[in-house]
RNA sequence: GCUGCUGUGGCUCAGGGGUAGAGCACGUCCUUGGUAAGGACGAGGUCAUGGGUUCAAAUCCCAUCAGCAGCUCCA
């Protein structure tokens, strides 16, 4: 019997039980110990996930990771990468592989690899199916711990390992370096992973495309093998049909088949609206202003093209001039501006300004135009030319936080309005470079703190993320896939104030520096209306739709007459909506107006001339039957009115 | 910007060393039909651009441009 006196003992805490357990006992016993069950995947010590059977050195806090969380999902996906490897090594031959990094990433895992051999998609079920092989084998993984990086290499003496060798040189000398195992396969690895391959469920290899060791264009370029993992083969086809459904709602693909906008060869990156579009567009912008006006902002237009000194002034030409275009005039530079605070600096110095006008709110639905490069270009995603719906305000510190407060609530009324609910909050602080005093740093993200907590946002710290000019928050919004979406941003900067200048008269008769708040709630128009068709899929409300009334006559011979009445009358009443008056038949133009996922239809023929009423069908296919048309145009009218997400006319 | 893939009528795409095809859309005509495609006929492309190989290039090679994916960048 071993000596309880001399052996060393841990205490572990297991949903609240405490069991004490030899030390060195793996972390799974504790489960056992505390007659804990369930389908244990790894085990968080204190917080940090471990594998199962990772020995406990010290008393902890221990909780199972189970299937169907996020970390025991991580777990599996990190192993499945491994066996993504091992895979690779086997049908190519480990000594024609150099295996780089394989990560967890959002959707799934990566791995990157450097073989002669160039991956295509047809090669995706060999390699699927020699993974199901080693799912199949259940081989264990083991892990192994080396005491530094000497041994380390020695680990990896003989192999071709290059890109394993310099993550090793680079590891901090505090580090503890460790090795996994399963089978004939062996990868340098932190963790942690399961206890066998053969907990893996189900997965999927999604793309291949080229990477850089290390993110460098300058060095290799590998091979990056993306997959996905899922608890459930359920899960993985749902994941699967998810794509299927976002490649279905790409707003490139959505922008031509709705003749929304174009883009073309002689205009990279400038996108060309069309009609349709337009009404999006301009509809959105007449929202914007009239909430803007509600709001007390004024609104201003200042200059594509300004003098080279400007920028100067404002600190572009040093730091952003990569990404301006410039141009000349009389002989003298000028740039097309890539941000419009500067020209509405001068809107500001263009008079006196006294603390009464304060807050003082200037829009400003600025086109602005970046060079961006070539490759990041992405539909009305990553455009060289936007509108921004910006503003500057500019105020006391004292005014700060419930400034913020009032954009704030702007913005999350007007994400409301377009039907985004669930909102990403960053607040972004104090970077290591930066300019402004302490005292203003506190003041400024106090202010945004305070007006956060005001409101009782939720937000996550992102310490030092802040622009070397001032404190910010950034807005995401969530679309219908679940997809975040950065948009709105409030920042506060102490720098233009100071480069440009900028004063204002204090109630007591001195001049003082203004604060000043750079803040969009859309970011760009040109942007947000991609996130928009994306997340309606192309089916807008009715408010914002391009057409939101078809008419179609039964007969158009016979109908005729009737169904241009029907269509002055909407026309009248201001909604936007035509007739088709084509030689198709019914059926065919009924499709053609579902195609192009108009609100309404409006079906005339000889019944429902004879009772001026229309026959009403929804675009979601709902035959609605007859009703008067008078009471439809009233209702649609209120549709738009109350800017309705959904389509409310019912069966009467 | 880097790497890979792609570029054929307005759109989606097939074809492929011997000077081009389908469906949809479009036009004309016939059809006047009650809730997702009626029919016939027709027009429309120097196969992204420039160069090279070849008796012959849309097809093969190179370069350029553009698009897509990824990397990087940006926010």
């Amino acid at each position: 019997m071993p000596d309880s006196q001399t052996e060393a003992k841990v205490r572990v805490t297991v949903s609240g039980k405490v069991v004490e357990l030899p030390a060195g006992s793996p972390a799974v016993l504790a489960f056992k110990e505390a007659g804990v069950k369930g389908d244990f995947l790894a085990a968080k010590a204190d917080g940090k996930v471990i594998d199962l059977k990772r020995p406990l050195k010290k008393d902890c806090t221990l909780e199972p990771v189970v299937t169907g969380t996020k970390d025991g999902l991580d777990v599996m996906r990190h192993t499945s990468a491994h066996v993504m490897a091992q895979a690779v090594a086997r049908l190519y031959g480990a000594q024609n592989v150099e295996f780089a990094i394989g990560p967890v990433i959002d959707d799934g895992f990566y791995y990157d690899f450097d073989i002669d051999h160039k991956f295509v998609p047809e090669d995706f079920p060999k390699i699927e199916a020699e993974m199901k092989k080693i799912v199949a084998e259940n081989l264990t993984l083991e892990r192994r711990e080396v005491a530094g990086k000497a041994e380390a290499l020695a680990v990896l003496e003989g192999q071709r390992a290059r890109f394993k060798r310099e993550l090793i040189q680079d590891l901090p000398d505090t580090e503890t370096i460790s090795f996994y195992t399963q089978g004939e396969f062996t990868d340098l690895c932190r963790g942690p992973h399961l206890t066998a391959t053969g907990k893996i469920k189900a997965f999927k290899i999604m793309s291949v495309a080229g990477a850089y060791w290390r993110g460098d264009e300058k060095r290799d370029m590998l091979q990056r093998l993306y997959a996905t993992a899922f608890f459930s083969e359920k899960e993985l086809e749902e994941f699967v049909h998810n794509l299927e459904e976002a490649k279905k709602r790409d707003h490139k693909k959505l922008g031509r088949e709705l003749d929304l906008f174009s883009f073309h060869q002689e205009a990279p990156g400038f996108p060309f609206w069309h009609p349709k579009g337009m009404v999006i567009y301009d509809t959105i912008v007449d929202y914007w202003k009239k909430k803007h006006t509600a709001a007390s902002y004024h609104q201003i237009k200042t200059p594509i093209i300004l003098n080279e000194s400007l920028w100067h002034q404002s600190g572009h030409w040093d730091n952003y001039r990569e990404n301006m275009y410039f141009t000349e005039i009389d002989e003298q530079v000028y740039a097309v501006k890539p941000m419009n605070c500067p020209g509405g600096t001068l809107v500001y110095r263009s008079d006196l300004r006294s603390y009464r006008e304060f807050p003082l709110r200037m829009a400003e639905l600025g086109l602005v135009h970046r060079h961006e490069k070539s490759g990041v270009l992405n539909g009305l995603f990553r455009v060289r030319a936007f509108t921004q719906d910006d503003a500057h305000i500019y105020c006391t510190p004292e005014m700060l936080k419930e400034e913020i407060v009032a954009v704030m609530d702007l913005i999350f009324e007007i994400y409301r309005d377009f039907g985004f609910s669930d909102v990403n909050v960053n607040l972004s602080t104090r970077p290591e470079k930066s300019i402004g005093s302490d005292a203003m740093w506190a003041n400024a993200e106090g202010s945004l703190t305070g007006a956060l907590e005001h409101r009782a946002v939720k937000y996550a710290v992102d310490p030092g993320a802040g622009a070397f000019y001032g404190p910010k928050i950034d807005f995401q919004i969530r679309d219908s896939l679940k997809r975040y979406w950065q948009c709105g941003t409030i920042q506060v900067d102490f720098s233009m104030p100071e480069r440009f200048e900028m004063e204002y008269v204090a109630a007591d008769g001195a001049r003082k520096r203004p604060v000043m708040i750079h803040r969009a709630l859309l970011g760009s128009i040109e942007r947000f209306l991609g996130v928009l068709i994306e997340h309606y899929g192309g089916a807008f409300p009715t408010w914002l739709a391009p057409e939101q009334v078809r008419v179609v006559p039964v007969s158009e011979d016979k109908q005729a007459a009737y169904s241009k009445r029907v269509l002055e009358r909407l026309l009248q009443a201001g909604l936007r909506a035509s007739v088709d008056l084509s030689s198709s038949r019914m059926g065919a133009k009924i499709r053609d107006a579902q195609m192009q996922k108009i609100p309404y239809m409006l079906v005339v023929g000889a019944r429902e001339e004879e009772t001026e009423s229309v026959a009403v069908r929804r675009r979601d296919e709902m035959d609605l039957g007859a009703m008067g048309a008078g009471a439809f145009v009233e209702r649609v009218l209120d549709e738009v009115r109350t800017r309705s997400l959904t389509l409310t006319l019912t069966k009467q």
